[in-house]
DNA sequence: TGTACATCAGTGAACGCGCGTTCACTGATGTAC
DNA sequence: TGTACATCAGTGAACGCGCGTTCACTGATGTAC
């Protein structure tokens, strides 16, 4: 049947939503196009109305991943104060323990490689967000802001992706307590 | 038919080298049980033979992979210099092009945390490898090793895998030097 | 304002496919005598 | 040393399953008059 035509963007909405969170929770192979779906409240079918397959959907969702990001940087103030809020919040136990809402270079990054498309929106989104963090936060010295902005986007990403690999909450909070230390 | 009981040992090995490799090449999820024993040049049928499952065979292949690491550490010298190349061949071009035959955190890294079996094994595996690597290199001040060896085993496993994940070259050359440059 | 009908997002059965895993069978090897 | 036979790693067809994707159909909405 026909539904209200305003509802369809917000749908729409809702799929990447759902498809940001449950990629970052869980990886791209794992999740199925029916449960994102699922997760919206419909069934799996009318998923090519609104995206031409799942890999269109998996290199969007990074897109829309990445503009949240970018979205919620600006609620940052752009001092050293800032910067230090931004890496504790980066480094913290609830960070590490929910993926979906958080990083998503830290929840997908083995993976993205892996397709010629999410890898191509992918570099779009690193390139921004080495561009944003460099000029937004204070580097000292500051004619070498972009080097010690991929230093700590290295180092963060690493310290996180290890602490959820491993199943041992002392080493994981030791590995995040560590590098926190160094970038403070 | 039956073959040469000699022969077992030797194709056990194979599976598992196989298996390491394409696993650390493409992913556990990407990687079928029929392919890796192709790879051995036999049918997909004996591998229960060698493996309870397919399971198994990845927390194997962890294990496998971690000692061929710790191998090959004793060949390099326990010196400041033997460090420099440690780390230079880390964040290495060819290091980051043959992930099948390279760091299996930088390569498996999110997937990790998704089984548990594997999860436990990798989480011996990075105990064993801070604990070695801040006892086998020299690193200043003493007392700081365990500190210094995660903060450096962060920023190199993420550097590797920020590096891998984007498809502009200089962009991820520019991330390993950056790096290098920083632990040198 | 009321009626007739085209639209099209959503439904849910069905498609082919490759996966992990199982199993009846094979036949050279190793063992018993 | 020669013969008879049990062993068991390997073969390859087959299993049920869930996947991404397609499609004939539905029926309230939006539009034409």
């Amino acid at each position: 049947m026909r539904y209200p035509a305003v509802e369809t963007a917000e749908k729409h909405a809702r799929i990447l939503d759902a498809a940001a969170r449950l990629f970052r929770e869980r990886g791209f192979e794992d999740v199925s196009v029916s449960e994102i779906m699922q997760a919206t409240g419909l069934t799996h079918g009318p998923f090519y109305n609104h995206f031409a397959s799942k890999e269109a959907l998996m290199a969007e969702s990074i897109r829309h991943a990445s503009g949240k990001f970018f979205e919620r940087l600006e609620e940052i103030q752009p001092t050293e104060k800032g910067k230090a809020e931004y890496l504790s919040a980066y480094l913290s136990a609830s960070h590490r323990d929910n993926p979906g809402n958080g990083c998503l270079m830290a929840a997908l990054a083995t993976e993205i490689g892996r397709d010629p498309a999410v890898r191509a929106t992918f570099t779009t989104h690193l390139k921004s967000a080495i561009d944003k963090l460099a000029s937004y936060f204070p580097w000292r010295p500051k004619r070498d802001a972009r080097s010690t902005t991929i230093r700590m986007i290295a180092s963060t990403v690493g310290a996180l992706i290890l602490a959820r690999a491993v199943d041992d909450e002392r080493l994981s909070d030791e590995i995040l307590s560590v590098v926190r230390k160094d970038l403070a």
